[in-house]
DNA sequence: TCCAAATACTTTGACGTCCAAGTATTTACT
DNA sequence: AGTAAATACTTGGACGTCAAAGTATTTGGA
């Protein structure tokens, strides 16, 4: 099933014969998305025999990095930029497994938080661990290689309106 | 909902106060991630008018550069790197919709065949021209960038073992 | 004060992906 | 020739994503 050639470059050469446009385009677009699918396989595999999945492991951490452990879902939205209902049903999923918990806003009603219990806690450290060996699945991608896609990926994203750059840009 | 941060650097600071580790490692992958979303959801925003998503642009883009324009559904799947179970479904929408159709193997009976019908190359033709009008959803990434993330990626899929470099790597 | 609009979350439904298991057919080895 | 193993595809189930609609609550303006 591996191929003697790079199936990127074989796409290419047929959009050109086809005549069709924005070939560079199309590879730098495939390129991503095929490195996305190896990432995304190579990070499930890792958290799987923790119990989490990429997801999952998003919101605990995040949920980590908090004073109290804990945010409202919309804002575990927000930073992730997943859908609402998404994080409706992760949240879900993590709570069945005893990782976090719901909890009423102290004083907006309309507003739910989760809550990293003690348990969520642990398992998201030995998430990190086992994310940090596989070097999130990117082993294969040198410095300078991790860099350049970074900046690359950066201008994108600034251009997709992630964020607005501050005056002081960091990188 | 415009964060005035890069919610990515923000990560990566949290990930130090944590102690974590590999934190290049997780600010690449999650650039990858993100730009992922990014394209996906343009491509599919740009491919909806004409009645299509990327999976299945994929299936009839791969088919309409072969000579008949069909395909055993198991080579479709090695191509496009996909599961055969997604493969089956892709096809099942596309058959629904007249695009392609399903034709037996004519030695091997195991094997079905996806071929394209007319309606299918002039649907293909239309998204493709969708598509190079929004370039692949890169608008925003330069022409050095696309190149440095073709370059970087390309590491990242030998390594993968997407394919068997040739001694003569073409880039 | 009161009501329309905005906000926060959940629910439902359409799709996409994968895995595991099942069926049919072909290959390969004894 | 005969059978176990490999191959090709489909089916069913678990899960993830998003969009649209529904419920509850808060905000903001008349």
């Amino acid at each position: 099933m591996t191929l003697d050639f790079d199936p990127i470059d074989e796409a290419a050469a047929n959009w050109r014969v086809a005549g069709w446009a924005a070939v560079d385009a199309m590879t730098a677009a495939t390129s991503i998305t095929r490195a996305h699918q190896i990432l995304s396989g190579r990070i499930d595999a890792a958290l799987a025999p923790v119990g989490l999945n990429f997801s999952r492991f998003e919101v605990l951490a995040l949920l980590s990095f908090t004073k109290e452990g804990e945010l409202p879902l919309g804002k575990v939205g927000d930073r992730l930029q997943v859908h609402p209902a998404s994080v409706t049903n992760t949240v879900n999923r993590l709570e069945a497994d005893g990782l976090v918990a719901r909890k009423p806003h102290p004083t907006d009603r309309r507003t739910t938080l989760a809550v990293l219990t003690r348990d969520g806690r642990r398992r998201v450290e030995q998430a990190a661990v086992a994310l940090a060996e596989i070097e999130f699945g990117v082993a294969g991608l040198t410095g300078d290689g991790r860099r350049s896609v970074d900046a690359a990926i950066l201008e994108l994203r600034v251009a997709a309106g992630d964020f607005v750059a501050p005056p002081s840009q960091r990188r």
